[in-house]
DNA sequence: CATGAATGAGCTTTCATTCAT
DNA sequence: CATGAATGAAAGCTCATTCAT
């Protein structure tokens, strides 16, 4: 089967270049990666880079649209087949989170969102679009789970599931930032956020 | 008084090309700018930049590291004179993070940081030392205020007054990449983090 | 055999580079020249002179290092291999100087090198070593012969070759300096010199 | 007399400008040195320069255009009022030559006209009109007088008292690219010369 | 006269992109 | 398909020259 393995062959190179385009894009931002480097880490010639992509910034969308279908899916089933204390779906939520993003390379795909969104409406549509306001509805719909089961009070956090998210969005910050000088203890910071979003621990009052 | 008003003009021409300097990295990122670009901007010729800054990594150190220490003063003064229920004081100190932050330039320059910091160590250490580290020493001693009026449960704010900042720093992250097609309704959602910080609203339990 | 006439073809851009160089460096000295010119001058790009030399330093020390050997290995040969006068064997060093070096492009390097030498302490000490010492252990040589031979007195020469070297020196600087006005008979010096090097005619007193 | 003390101040500050100028264009060459540097060096503010020089050029001209009369004049006086054998008339000019040429900021004058010489063809007329057909006409005397009193033989050094000069010029050369790491004995280099031109130590045969 | 801030053309160097092999 | 030499349009930075003070 020539063809399956020359295209089995297509599909790991560019997986290649992609993991080396992540590499070097985390690391010096889009304007100042180099497809030199691209090229050299992921084992390919330059001219190579566009036999798959159709330009620098081809290859940069393609980068940080492709990541996150599956930690979302992983959410969304957790959420659906729910059951006992909502705080403790919380802690899983920020366990699959702390785990599939801040422990992978995942966290540089958001931080590039993050830095080079602005400058790339694509990206930043496609991320809204597939990735934040969906798991903005998961968190909502676990908010409502919370407040229908007496839980929380209020519909803060169903109209504003951002607020479980916050904490997460400065540890991954932090962590670029201040972490080689003043690292955070993530699990403590989630930690204290549960307390916070269950003052009665997470039982009924 | 030629020397008094050269030494203005200097300050003057100083300041132009910084608020230019701030136009351009916000809108390009500190290596997509282009110094011909903060020098139109700031109507003077490329040399006189280097009349006032070393280089372009100068010009950028010196932009994100003079803007912070009023806000804080702010901050500080408020927190420090305060009286009535936390969750109001809490209510001021976002007000003057929106109208201060959000609201300005200021905002720009956080997301400089937050963008370029990791490639800038000096500017990341600097912005710890100087901003991040006191801010939090303020919202960890509002946190003991509210703690010891028995506004809030438990010492989770004070150990991790991150928690305060952290849907600010979203809504400044989520305003510089999605605004344009999904607006977030600050106010709402800070007063949402409120709701959630203070459950009983602010009074005793 | 692609793979030989690539290497051929990347020997032939690198000597059109090295020669156009010579052209806009003997003309205008090191500071003073602009790499485009040369680009232009080789019929390549400028980008392309950094696929062969790492900058404008690096293009200038490999010039004017990498031309001397096989003059040297003529003079020694004439040397080793002499019989007859030694008048003579000058006479013919000489005439190998004026050919190989006045009348070539040699002639430039050489004073290139006495031009940016002092800012080129690298440049220097190679032809010090490579070219100086090595040109004057054969002349020292053969004085050695000459006085052996009873052609000349005294140990001047054996110990201070350099006073063979003498007029060669100043006829090339004479010759960039003076020459459009006041050109200067060269043959004619070197006879001059000979019948001062050996007063009897070189023939035993 | 305020009018003869601002025209020395004014011919001080020229002086002083030149002197800086020496100093930076002996160690960069004309293209590389900065009128900056010369500034600074002599103490006054860029613009100035300009109130006493048009331009970098002109400066440079200048600078190596004023400062060979006197020794000349030395030489020629020397040669008019000579007596005794002609060896030791050559032995002291040369030592004139040393003491106020390699031995001061003069050699520096000498070795920026053999270097820029050929870029500026205004100097090397100048030199070769002012100083080097006048140096060559004395040598040419010395060279006849030589002759007439029997210690030379032929007309050689007559025809071409470039040989005077050579080894003088060898050592300039010598010192500005070699001497850091392989000094040369100038007066012994001098001595062998001597030995060369006047085998029969000076007397007649 | 003297100053030095300002200018802007021009320099070296980089790098995304192309294309002959 | 893959290569990597070649391209050339920028970009950061310099510095001779000017001129308002």
């Amino acid at each position: 089967m020539p063809r399956r393995a020359a295209a089995e062959s297509q599909r790991d190179r560019r997986a290649e270049i992609l993991a080396a385009a992540l590499d070097v894009f985390a690391e010096q931002g889009f304007a100042a990666a180099r497809l030199d480097d691209v090229a050299a880490k992921a084992g390919v010639a330059k001219g190579t880079l566009y036999l798959h992509f159709a330009s620098k910034q081809d290859l940069f969308e393609k980068l940080v649209s492709g990541e996150a279908a599956p930690v979302l899916g992983q959410l969304e089933g957790l959420v659906r087949h729910a059951h006992g204390p909502t705080i403790e779906l919380v802690a899983a939520l920020q366990a699959i989170f702390v785990r599939e993003v801040l422990g992978t390379r995942r966290k540089d795909i958001v931080r590039l969102v993050i830095s080079e969104g602005p400058r790339f409406p694509a990206i930043a549509q496609f991320w809204h679009r597939e990735v934040v306001s969906k798991g903005l509805a998961v968190l909502s719909a676990l908010a409502r789970r919370a407040a229908a089961r007496g839980e929380i009070e209020g519909d803060a956090l169903v109209r504003f599931p951002h607020l479980f998210m916050a904490p997460l969005l400065m540890a991954m910050i932090w962590d670029g930032l201040f972490s080689p000088f003043a690292p955070l203890d993530v699990p403590a910071l989630l930690q204290a956020h549960r307390q916070v979003l269950f003052p009665s621990g997470g039982t009924k009052p």
